[in-house]
RNA sequence: GGCCCUAUCGUCUAACGGUUAGGACGGAAGCUUCUCAAGCUUUAAAUCGGGGUUCGAUUCCCCGUAGGGUCACCA
């Protein structure tokens, strides 16, 4: 695997059945790894064969989520525009024999009574997992699995195998519980006539109980929206992800998305699930706040602590022994010098630190425990800041 | 249950036969005369079990055990 093998492609085939799910962000994200690493091209793939449960907005939601994450795909696709493709693939499958009409009883309303199954012909597969090695299945099990509802609708497994086929898909990156659909594709796949592509089956992210993260036990919790409105930053939540079952080899843990480019390996990638650790999350989110400016990281700072207007309490003015007087003549001075935080500094190693930053501190705040008084004062502006300092000098 | 995958501190992980088994998150302790939710320092904490192979196994093999995934006319 270098730089030197050509024409690598590989696909993100996300369900339009919900929104930008945490695990889906994850795929996508080694995927979009792996293709920039070895210059190949990343596909993106709304896989709506299933009618009913696809919604536009799911689908709306999934590319502005990828987006805003900073995953961009080189080409775009969608399987309900491509229906024609697949329907032929049945026809020619049906006229070869590697498929048949079948009767059925349905045993659930919608089903037809005539579905396309897949003729098995029951064989052992054994493919080379990038990631597990050989892994070997006996499809004999599989039976003659459904393919099509019927000849004019496809569903998942031809649709998938046709797709990747016919956008010569080199390797398959999906999470670990699609290696049991493994044997399925391949046998579609020797059925048409299509070459086999390179799988690589990613560990699962687990909750704490150890269990594949889902909508329906985690809720918002396995949203990308719930971070994004949290705060979260992309990089964060990108370094965050590639951590959950990659490393770079050494011991260094922050990277933006072009440095995770550059450092990412197929090889470096886990066999083992990781637990979803939401403190190991927001450490990492510190640690790409300190990487912006100045300013933008104020504005975190502003979100995070209740900047509204104290409710002072004159006790709590003066720090520790010192007496109200000094507070007054301590804020009184310090008053003029707001957005000159040296002069602050230098009278404050005269007066005493405690003596003038706590007082400042504690007008500004309102609270025993807060950013430093300079970071609330940039916060707050100048304005502010003085009106604050003069609200306390009036309860002195 | 069948099939498949996996197995190092609580968690994310390093060590590609030889290390005092390393780092990070979280925890604990301490330091820091403006507070701590910040910063710094220190510290506790792991190779699932049993057999092999080997001079030597976290590492290779086998068997257990445990956990997980998957068994739709969903994807």
């Amino acid at each position: 695997m270098n730089e030197h093998t050509n024409n690598i492609v590989v696909r993100m085939a996300p369900s339009p059945t919900g929104n930008l799910h945490i695990g889906t962000a994850r795929a996508t994200l080694f995927n979009y790894l792996f293709a920039k690493k070895y210059g190949g091209k990343f596909i993106l793939r709304s896989e709506d064969t299933d009618k009913e449960r696809s919604k536009k907005e799911y689908e709306d939601n999934i590319l502005a989520g990828l987006t805003w994450l900073g995953l961009t795909w080189d080409e775009f696709y969608r399987q309900s525009d491509r229906t024609e493709i697949y329907v032929s693939y049945v026809k020619k499958m049906l006229e070869s024999g590697s498929a048949y009409i079948s009767k059925e009883e349905p045993k659930e309303p919608g089903q037809r009574t005539e579905v396309v199954r897949f003729k098995n012909p029951n064989k052992k597969i054994a493919f080379d997992d990038l990631i597990r090695g050989t892994v070997e299945f006996d499809t004999t099990e599989l039976g003659d699995f459904i393919i099509a509802r019927s000849p004019e609708e496809p569903l998942y497994h031809l649709a998938v195998v046709v797709d990747d086929f016919e956008m010569k898909v080199t390797h398959v990156m999906r999470g670990e519980d699609h290696i049991s659909n493994t044997p399925r594709q391949i046998l579609i796949q020797e059925a048409i006539g299509a070459p086999r592509p390179v799988y690589a089956h990613l560990p699962l992210i687990f909750d704490a109980e150890h269990k594949k993260l889902s909508k329906r036990k985690h809720g918002a919790m396995v949203w990308i929206d719930t971070y994004k409105e949290e705060g979260y930053l992309p990089d964060a939540l990108l370094n965050f992800f590639a951590f959950m079952g990659w490393n770079p080899g050494t011991e260094r843990e922050i990277f933006t998305l072009p440095e995770l480019v550059e450092a990412f390996t197929i090889e470096r990638v886990q066999k083992g699930a990781a637990v979803f650790n939401i403190e190991k999350l927001k450490w990492f989110q510190k640690k790409h706040i300190e990487l912006l400016p100045a300013e933008e990281q104020l504005k975190f700072i502003a979100k995070d602590f209740d900047m509204s207007e104290p409710v002072l309490d004159k006790e709590k003015i003066a720090w520790k022994q010192s007496t109200p007087e000094e507070a007054r003549k301590n804020l009184e001075t310090v008053l003029p010098m707001i957005d000159d935080e040296a002069m602050i500094m230098a009278y404050a190693e005269e007066a005493g630190k405690g003596n003038v930053l706590w007082p400042l501190r504690y007008a500004l705040s309102g609270k025993e425990k807060s950013p430093d008084p300079f970071t609330l004062m940039k916060i707050l502006g100048k304005e502010e800041s003085a009106k604050r300092i003069q609200r306390a000098l009036e309860l002195l």
